[in-house]
Formats: C-alpha cells, sequence, structure tokens
DNA sequence: TTTTATTTTTAGTCTCATCTAAATATTTAT
DNA sequence: ATAAATATTTAGATGAGACTAAAAATAAAA
C-alpha cells in the first residue's frame, strides 16, 4: 500500500502524462506537487525501487502498469468523493478539490466500490473530469480546449482544465458548466479571445487563457449562411 | 491543527479519561495506541507543549479544555462516519470502525457539519456510542453496562464496550442492538451469568463478559409477583 | 564547438514519530 | 523499611519526507 506522499506524486505523473509511455521531467513533477526537484529525486528513486515508475537519471520517468494502476485509483477515489461533495452534501464545485484531496487517501476497496454505487455509477466528477473505472480505465467521448475551435462551430462543454476557485466561480456565474452547449461565432485575431453563445442565449467574450482551460466536445459546424 | 499521530492520542486519552480532572497512566495510553510506553512518553511531551494535556512526568496525564475540544472533535468525526458508513453506504455495524478510524482525520469543518446535516444530526452511532456536538458535549441519558442490573430490572441498550467484530456479530445474531428492551431475569451466583428476556419474547443467558459490555439505560424494576 | 544557462542529482540537515536498551522512579512485597 | 518487581523516562538510532547548498549533467547560445 502506498504512502499518502507516493499517491501524491503518482497523481501528479499521472496528471502530467496518463500513458505509460510518455515521459515527464523532475521540474514538472516539483511543480505539481509543489516542491524541489531535490525532493522530487529522492521519491523518484523510491518509486523505482518499488517498480511502480521506470527512471532514467536526467531523463525524466513514466508510470509501470502498476503504477499506472494505483495512480487511477487515487484519481478514481478523488473523483468520487468530489461528485458526493457536491451531490450529496452541496458543495460548490469550486470548493470541493481541496477535501477530495485529503479524502482521495482512504484506503478500503469496500467504501470506494459501496460509494460509487452510492452516488449511482457516476461517469465524470462536478467539473466534467472522467472518473477512472475500477480497474483504470476511462471511458466515454474525448473532449479538446474550447481554443481549437473554429468560428461557426459548436459542442457540449465536458470539462475544464484549470480548477483555481475563481474561475470556476467565474463559469459558474457565465453558465459554463459541463452540459452546457457552447457555439464560437467568432474569433479575435489580435488577441485569440473569442466571441462565443452559451446554450442558444446569450453570448459573451472569452480570453485565450479562458477558452483553453474549457474542454468541450465537437458536435458540429454551423453552416454560415453567407457561404 | 494535530497531527494524524497527535489526534490518535488525545482520542486514546480521552477515551480513557474524557473528564479533565481524572489521570491516565502512560502504560494506559500505550496498550490504547498499541505502541511502547518510550514513544508514549515522546508523545506526551509534545502534547504537554502544546497545551493539549497537562503532564506530571510519573504521574499521568489529563486533557486541557484545548485537548479536550480537539479530542472531541475526532470521536464526533469517528461517528458520524460511522454513522454515515452504516446507514447510507449498507456496512454492518462491525465494518464500520476501521473505515471510520481513517475519515475521522479529514480535516475540514464545512464537511464536518454538512455531513452531520446529511445524517439528519444523529445523537448516536451505529453502535449506540453518544455523538459528541459542535462544542464537544455529550448530551442524552447515561448508561450502566448492563452486569451491574439486580434480578427484575429492566432497560434498553443504548451501546457497547467492547467494539470486536466477533462480539458484534454475536449480539446481531441475538437482536441484542441499541434500541432493545432488556429485562433481567435471574442472575447465576456462580459464574455471573445471567438469564435475559430480549424485547419481551426470547430468553437467552449472557456470561459475565457479555453482559459487562453491554451498556443499557435504566427504566424500571418488574415487581416480583411472588412478594 | 566552446561557453553559458538550465536542469537534475548528490550531500548534508532537519523534523516527526517510532524503536530498543539502559537508567531512574515508583509501587509492592517481604 | 528495605528489597524486589513494575512502570516510566532518558539516550541513542532509524526511516520517511522534506529542505538548502553545491556538484554534475544536459541543453541552449554564441
Amino acid at each position: 500500500m502506498a504512502t499518502l506522499s507516493e499517491e501524491n506524486y503518482l497523481k501528479a505523473i499521472w496528471k502530467l502524462a496518463p500513458d505509460p509511455d510518455a515521459g515527464v521531467s523532475t521540474g514538472e513533477i516539483a511543480a505539481e506537487v509543489k516542491t524541489s526537484a531535490a525532493s522530487v529525486t529522492d521519491m523518484l528513486k523510491k518509486l523505482a525501487a518499488r517498480k511502480l515508475i521506470t527512471y532514467q537519471p536526467y531523463h525524466g520517468v513514466s508510470l509501470t502498469v502498476q503504477g499506472q494502476r494505483l495512480a487511477a485509483d487515487v484519481v478514481r477515489r478523488h473523483r468520487l468523493w468530489e461528485v458526493f461533495l457536491h451531490e450529496k452534501l452541496g458543495f460548490g464545485w469550486e470548493e470541493v478539490h481541496d477535501i477530495a484531496e485529503q479524502l482521495e487517501h482512504i484506503h478500503s476497496e469496500a467504501l470506494t466500490d459501496r460509494l460509487d454505487r452510492f452516488l449511482g455509477f457516476p461517469k465524470t466528477d462536478p467539473h466534467g473530469d472522467r472518473i477512472p473505472d475500477k480497474t483504470g480505465k476511462i471511458s466515454g467521448p474525448s473532449a479538446v480546449p474550447l481554443s481549437v475551435f473554429n468560428d461557426g462551430e459548436y459542442g457540449i462543454i465536458s470539462g475544464v482544465i484549470n480548477h483555481a476557485p475563481s474561475f470556476l466561480l467565474f463559469l459558474e456565474k457565465h453558465g459554463l458548466k459541463p452540459g452546457a452547449a457552447i457555439e464560437m461565432k467568432e474569433r479575435m485575431e489580435f488577441d485569440d479571445s473569442m466571441n462565443i453563445r452559451v446554450n442558444g442565449k446569450k453570448t459573451m467574450t472569452l480570453s485565450r487563457d479562458a477558452s483553453s482551460s474549457i474542454l468541450v466536445i465537437r458536435k458540429g459546424k454551423k453552416q454560415n449562411r453567407k457561404s
């Protein structure tokens, strides 16, 4: 059984590169877990000794199948608890992350399974992130950042990348939640901001930073009447 | 904020002597947290430095008001989670303890409060133990071990002292759960076992060990018809 | 292709919570 | 009341996990 710290490192690596092949650098991990590069090196050695990652000094790491499994378990627990906090206890979606950060380290397979059932086997958490199943697999349609949309494209918000509470409150205020329909009207060349229509109603402007933090499932492209 | 270990020690002291006056010995604590007496001494010094206990070397410790508060918080969280696990997730009352042992260390006042509300502000956990309120206070009628009952006395089971799963399963099997009505028919002098009637129906025999682990709220004494 | 800059690793400390063995206090028994 | 038994505390060590400062390796720039 992995310690709390080990789990946090595994989760960080998973987040940076869920696939067992892609490599992640020491620095990226340090930034993700908010610690020094030296501490990361220490931990990487330990995880490598436990065969949870493959580690080539100076050339980054990647998860082994076993490490991937453990990391996905942590993420699964995290997201299930987020659903619980939001749906059952009524927490706002910007509040659930920090508490789930603690709950994700509770070790009890029976608890995770029963929680999953109690929640009705949810597919995504309140932010739209997909919940790995018992085997660590993630299913469902994959999403792209809204920032890649071309003029006239439309789709459904499936999640967000940036989980900062202030950003989430901004989204909340404008109805930009998972499930909302988005139509990308027009992109401004000079600053990459875009005009969008939300749920067929109000239109608004999103900065490049905002649009690249919103994940959307492509649904098609509205024909331009002028063409 | 107390660490996980500190919380476990505070909880242990609370369990052995909830009142701030009564003293608890190093050895008792060592047995309760399953560690060596030397380790206990180390921790007692730390807790004393933090003014959570008053510690007189060689003469035991007691909780300060502040320590009592923290300990009661841990117990409150533990018992609320037990209710959640039993009532919402369907765990058996003999399974909930170990999981709650982990959940009790989640720090979030908002979470505890909302959980409390979600559960309908329960007064007791599945074992019948009373749940401290937000201020650390415990209310409700106090109970005595069934073993002190005299012939003809009757009462209501309110909880158990021994939480061993095997004992809980034994109680479960005989309907000896919190809320059950018990009448003590007759005590056997030679081994302190007793014959009891459960919920006005079946009668059975309890050993001294069993009857002293069952807590009962006194309701009165049935008049002996022969007298 | 050297030099410079950046990233990563090593070396040496620190705190927390634990341990064992030895020393000291306290309690119990003779 | 003194000796024996028991309980508690001190001393010294260990393993996690983190840190800073210095050394080494890699990447970028001239």
